[in-house]
DNA sequence: TATGAATGAGGATTCATTCAT
DNA sequence: CATGAATGAATCCTCATTCAT
């Protein structure tokens, strides 16, 4: 079988082009329904003709609807954490010596917010929290694709600020977790719960809020 | 069960409470189903049997499906609404006057977020996100249910203490939602979106944290 | 649930005989269908409509079609079995001392060929046989339901025969055994394998010609 | 399935035979599975699985499932009609003038008892019964392939033997069948309709009291 | 020719909902 | 009113069959 496919990629990239894409289109039509309408109320065909394939063709590539979820949620995780990765290395690249700490602050927590918000990011968040009731390794695929790795990668960040004296001595881990919820919670209270989207205005006056209690807390004594 | 039969036998005495006590033991039942299983997931047959009575009975009480999901719901939020109110009194009758400032917002603190943590109230905020796509008044329905009540009740304190000039100006509705922010973001966070339960110390360390960094940030100034 | 079902078998005939006419109405059309199209051919579809009920009311009261066919063939097993025992009262209520022996045998041999050439009773071990497969409790159902019964019957009539001096002394079990064997093997050869009927006058003279080895074989010596 | 890979080592000498091959291995499997599951149950892809090929190759060899049934059940026949040829040759072969009768007899009857009893003869029987509702032609198909060849096989010899004056003078078509209704009846009774097993001296038992009763019917008069 | 992929039709099963009692 | 029984409308899934390679 892998005999199979090597040389058919040799000869010519479309056939198994061909089949990679549509197994991936029909991930992502499966997204989209499902994070539309949950799972039960999600009929295969839906995802199919979403898809623009034939129901079997559904079952051909993901034997269950059941499979066809988690593989489908694996997948949008992992398109998620891409997102989330470019973040954190944005994060990284970002030059903080000599700059303003507030301006970073609000840079980073602009950007993680974004991130927190995004649709799919939403949508997953919701319909791993949703199906985990009979799904339960939604919990462990998600795990670290979320606001886990943003929160360490924070972590990092205002280590080595303290580290620098720009911020106090603190937990590094208890400020990430705690500048995200400054972030993400207003947030996530004002839109229900994410289900309604949320202008850039009021995210940018919820980072400056949040910057500035976290600066408050975690200045470094005068 | 138990619970759904007691009441018929009392029904001699006053036959309109019977079909109250019926019409709760079904509310009841099939809030505990929803919970367990989501709405489609769930069969009104399910709800029927833990609630005690036959299926039929269930659509003389409630005409539809989606309309027992809906009373249910109602019925849940205000039994939840009833706790966060007993919470908010209880913040009220709080004397704050005199006392350590750091125990009144760790006793405050605590007390809201194990009402953000009990089960029910979890289990309200999961169906209400999930199945808000398709039943909208749900947001409307738990609005004002939920952490909002608790927000403004705990606004009021704040803008009371910063008055009495034991916090620093503040605006008391960005504060409140920053406290509660940084008690339930990180908990949220650790028990991944609320499915697993968390332990009581672990509540009183987030709490700490929190009633710590609010008092760095919103403290008055020297 | 059996206190519901008592008293009203008390007050009215009625409604339990209609479930139960119901029931037996849904085995009869399934026995049917089954009969001529064997089981994985057959669609519970079909059967409901051959029932004249709706197909989940089959289900309601079957809950598999597995389930449907076991209790289908259950039942009519015993309804040959019914057939069979007719014939084996028959059997010992004729009198036979004092009549011609050749007489009786014919008389009992064209008896039982009939049974076992009935309609029923053929799709029946032609059922068995085939669904064994899937289905081995089918071999235990019908034993003794078949052929068993008839040949014990047999080999105890022919025992007392044997006795009385009118036959020779035999192991009863292996002459009623060849007594049968004598019967429907050259019907069943000739009827390849109960896939066409058979007249009347081929059945008479294969029972003559069984009787007549039969007693050739089994009389005392002179 | 080892059968089926091996002749496709030889293809490069005889490419005509390499179709052959591929055409017999499809059918050879086709029958194993038929045999083990029936028509309906079987899918075409368990087919080209037990022989090694894939599913359109199937059908690039058989037209039809329906076909495919029919080609595999009449190649099935002509290979259990070698069989029987070659027991009605071994018969025609055995001399009987001067030995003993009874040995004679019980040895021709192991020897088609045997046959009878044959795995795939046993299949053969089944599935035509079973399948002939819809596919008529079986019958056909199987005549002569069956009992019927060795019938007349046996036939031709007890006339011969009732004119040499060893039998008394009978029908030889009814004393065949009845020597074989003494044979295969009791087996098949024993075996539930050849669905178990049967042990070799259980087969040597029955032939023995078939030729018993056999002979004292048709032994000549003193 | 042989195959991987795709499809259209069909079947088992469940469920919300409505009568007869 | 409360219930057992019945139903019509989906939904998941399988399978025989056909293209493109």
């Amino acid at each position: 079988m892998a005999a199979a496919r090597t040389p058919s990629a040799t000869r010519q990239a479309s056939p198994s082009r061909g089949r990679i894409d549509k197994r991936e289109a029909i991930l992502n039509a499966a997204f989209t329904v499902f994070a539309r309408q949950g799972y039960a109320q999600t009929c295969v065909k839906e995802i199919a003709q979403e898809a623009g394939v034939a129901k079997p063709t559904v079952y051909n590539h993901l034997s269950d609807k059941a499979t066809l979820f988690r593989e489908t949620m694996a997948a949008a995780a992992e398109r998620v954490l891409a997102e989330h990765l470019a973040a954190v290395d944005d994060l990284a690249a970002r030059p903080d010596d000599g700059e303003d700490l507030r301006a970073l602050l609000e840079y980073v927590g602009g950007r993680m917010l974004r991130v927190h918000c995004d649709e799919r990011a939403r949508a997953l968040r919701r319909l791993t929290q949703v199906e985990a009731g009979w799904c339960p390794e939604l919990l462990d695929l998600v795990r670290g694709y979320g606001a886990d790795r943003l929160t360490e990668a924070l972590a990092d960040r205002l280590a080595r600020l303290s580290l620098a004296g720009r911020l106090r001595p603190l937990d590094p881990v208890v400020a990430a977790e705690q500048f995200l919820a400054l972030l993400t919670g207003p947030v996530d209270g004002r839109t229900r719960m994410g289900a309604r989207p949320v202008s850039g205005d009021e995210l940018d006056a919820v980072t400056a809020a949040a910057a500035d209690t976290f600066l408050r807390a975690f200045a470094p004594a005068e």
